[in-house]
DNA sequence: GTTCAATCATCAGCGATACTGACAATCAGG
DNA sequence: CCTGATTGTCAGTATCGCTGATGATTGAAC
């Protein structure tokens, strides 16, 4: 892991032709944010991805797993490897739906709402202090401006 | 891959508390970005990958395939299998080092200059598309804020 | 001169990620 | 009932980029 001291003494020995492409920048960002995230989060053994679960989970009522997987923008069959997961270290259950048996409802456990809390914060004080560098607005308006990006046209 | 639009269709029901996370904004951009790269570069018969290998290549012969490697940020290990797809395609040649046998010396042939220049040509293009919904300066301004943080403290 | 550590390119293998396709169980409509 | 669609699951696949080992070569110490 920790690749960040090497990835930065290395950075300077970089093709500048390179880095001004907005590929490399958003690769690598998400690289260094990606390092970051894993070290804030590690206390609470789940992972950025497990804590996206989590969160969705808890924001509305108990779906089922491919309505939170819609939610959360990943294949349905990438649900079940991620709730396996959380199941086993106590964090969230399935329980069979009441009127439709094909359906599993996930819940969290009190446990699962308690870990997702505090890595959130967790999570959240890592993006702060990626951001930092930035200062308040310009990181807001880079926030702003990715939402724009990924949200435009079809 | 064109999961553009299904992406899209999708986006709507997603999770508004996780589509204000900085690491899923940075993950879709690359995503939508990655394809509109794709897409560009196709008719060129080279990925983002490949083209980024031939401009650092272009930009001054390596002494190596390591330290081209170094140059792109990736690993040596992975640069054998860039150079392998390349020169299949006649785009580059390995050379023995004049005065070391250990290493090769890697450079572009005429068609290998060429269609980087093509391929670099629509690469920027898509990036351009990409970034056309921000407006001139916020574009610029991304970059520099993307900047910026990979190269923010160590 | 010989020996030895370091360097280079290469290859096999691994781990992570995220998909497709197939499957059985279940549901809803006619 | 039948049929077609939906749900969760699993196996298989593809991509990406790494680690570790190998063999050739170099440079330097002795």
């Amino acid at each position: 892991m920790s690749s960040a001291a090497k990835d930065a003494a290395a950075a300077a020995e970089r093709s500048p032709e390179l880095t001004s492409r907005l590929g490399y920048l958003l690769k690598h960002a998400q690289l260094r944010l990606a390092e970051l995230t894993a070290a804030a989060l590690e206390p609470f053994g789940v992972n950025g991805r497990e804590l996206a679960v989590l969160m969705v989970l808890a924001e509305g009522e108990p779906a089922s797993q491919q309505e939170a997987a819609r939610r959360l923008g990943i294949d349905r069959t990438s649900m079940v490897a991620f709730l396996d997961a959380l199941e086993e270290k106590g964090l969230v259950e399935r329980h069979p739906h009441a009127h439709d048996r094909r359906r599993n409802v996930v819940e969290l456990t009190t446990a699962g709402r308690e870990t997702m809390r505090a890595a959130r914060r967790a999570g959240d004080e890592a993006e702060r202090r990626f951001l930092a560098p930035l200062g308040r607005t310009a990181g807001a308006a880079l926030k702003e401006s990715l939402l724009a990006l990924i949200e435009s046209k079809g």
